[in-house]
DNA sequence: ACTTAACCGAGACGGTACGTCTCGTCTTTAG
DNA sequence: CTAAAGACGAGACGTACCGTCTCGGTTAAGT
């Protein structure tokens, strides 16, 4: 079967994999980026400090792999039928996950450590906001495809501009994202 | 005299207070800033440990003290007659002072930080954040007392959306934020 | 088919038990007993830790099986036709045993870590010690046999003396054993 | 004052040496030697670890300076105005102490553990037992002075014929050494 | 000039977490 | 059933810094 075993030569324990990316998860939120330690997480996930070490480098590389599907699950823009609802629909989407939701907590940490460590900041952009940007062209992509857009626009500035606030605000400035400011952002772009 | 001495009850040795600030620089440059430690800047600065306890609580404190002058010096907009020359050629200053200056790299750990540490963030934000938000208006409220913009328009805002990018570029995707990048947001910008 | 095999349902493999007890011999003495593990000699003898673990309860079972027989070879007394003959060459031999040969220095790590170990001291004194006790006796034996010496002489009492300072010379002072020692040891003995 | 501080510049705190030397002597006696960990005797002497690593490389350190003035206490012969007399108290004061003191669990540890360490059977050596083999004369010392033994003596050989048996009876056989055993000894000397 | 008291350097202290090592157990696949 | 392989939970290792403390020396204002 493959996943439910204590350790064998035949590959690692899916068990061990998920208790430690799911305490990482809890003792970010409860306890801060300083407050993870590695002898933490062993301990809350009931496991050895070795086999920490044995799949993972250090404590943010534990975070990338568990950010990973948060991203991907809760940051796809769905097809509503036109780029002003898409718009509207996926920046207070970003804006409702980077603000309040665990995985955007984990999101700040990674971005904050990306500071102090260009190794993680390359591995971020190479990854997780890649994915993350091919994402955010998916509105625009649609519009063009149904004529709401000429197919020149360039896509990546444009959702650059709109996505680029947010993420000021909410890793510089601390203002508050509601909807009513992202509205505000969509109603600015469309009347350009 | 007041400020070439040892140690006495009347006051702190600026020498000291000078040595720790300069090896904090130097250190956080150097070895970033996981290789800053109150051990080896004291050491660097050849200055006691609890020299350092005394006057700074943390080692962000040292940041905060050495980078506050800095962004005063190098991040306050010139009149240049016009809002198109003034806002060229603030943003790229800017963009400049994030990108290459060590006072840049102070402040990209300083955010960095802060997105661990509320309590760093708030006090970021109250100080020198409010300071150069004051300095970022600097250049609209010069065109509006030229007559070239309208009297009520929304300086932060407009201000947030142009400075936002940069942010974004520099402290997530790293994109390299260039002259010709920052004269297309002021194109942008004028052409609304 | 009875010792070649690889694993099977008939038994042990005779060939993983040897390798076992020479890697652990040769490990004693090129590493010493701290650096004699579990996992340097699975890994010295191309065997599975868990076949060690399988058959020996801990790295000093394994010593104790490997030093039983060297011990039975090399220090039985011969029989030289006279007690001093049989006492000085008997003497010499058992110094020459703990200090030269890697079989004395198996004995000396057992005896060592007996010290720190109940159960091992009680194992190696129940087999081993008993077992040499007997063989020490031969040559007075043989000489109340020849007359030599009256039958009530205390045989343990004696060959004690004359052991013990040996052994106390090799395990406490490490002053230097050699022939002279051993054959004046013999002379006081006599001529009491 | 010079002893009771909590450190600094200017020596050790003999608080927390004493604590450790303590701590080290308890837990060999409760959990013997393998039980003995610089983690537990930091826990137990509530000192860190750092303190006992600045000031011991290893815990065979700690043991042998614990051991040293013990044995000084302890393995003194009295002078009883004769040699008989001090032979017969003083084996018996070597006997009871290397098997019923904590001082002999020690020195027992010690022993066993210089099996396996050569640069520890060379301190040992070079040190207490060296120590040990000036006390160990008095008594013969005191006899010559007397006039009770010859002056040409070989003191060290006989010293030894008496020492070795005790300690070759608790750290081999682990024969009890009671005094009917010690005084036989002497009389054996004595006789001859 | 002398006292006084805060500041200075130095560094030992009790701690926490680090990343490494080895232990003895457990699980798998092969013969 | 035994074997090799190797992941696992456990826990001690020795190191690096943390923030606190105590010390003796330095310095300058107030006697």
């Amino acid at each position: 079967m493959g996943s439910d075993h204590h350790g064998n030569r035949y590959g690692r324990s899916e068990q061990a994999r998920t208790a430690v990316l799911h305490a990482a998860d809890d003792l970010l939120v409860e306890h801060g980026f300083a407050g993870l330690t590695i002898e933490k997480i062993a301990a809350k996930a009931g496991v050895a400090k070795q086999t920490i070490y044995r799949w993972w480098p250090s404590k943010v590389d534990i975070l990338l792999d568990a950010y990973g599907p948060d991203q991907a699950r809760d940051l796809t823009p769905a097809d509503l039928g036109s780029l002003d609802a898409d718009l509207r629909a996926h920046l207070a989407t970003v804006a409702s996950f980077l603000t309040t939701s665990d995985a955007g907590a984990v999101y700040r940490a990674l971005v904050g450590q990306a500071q102090h460590d260009p190794v993680l900041a390359d591995r971020l952009r190479s990854t997780h906001l890649a994915d993350q940007r091919v994402r955010d062209r998916l509105p625009f992509e649609r519009a063009i495809a149904r004529g709401e857009l000429p197919s020149d626009v360039d896509i990546d500035a444009a959702a650059q501009r709109l996505i680029a606030v947010i993420h000021y605000r909410v890793l510089v400035t601390g203002e508050p994202v509601d909807r009513s400011f992202t509205d505000a952002l969509v109603d600015d772009f469309l009347a350009q």
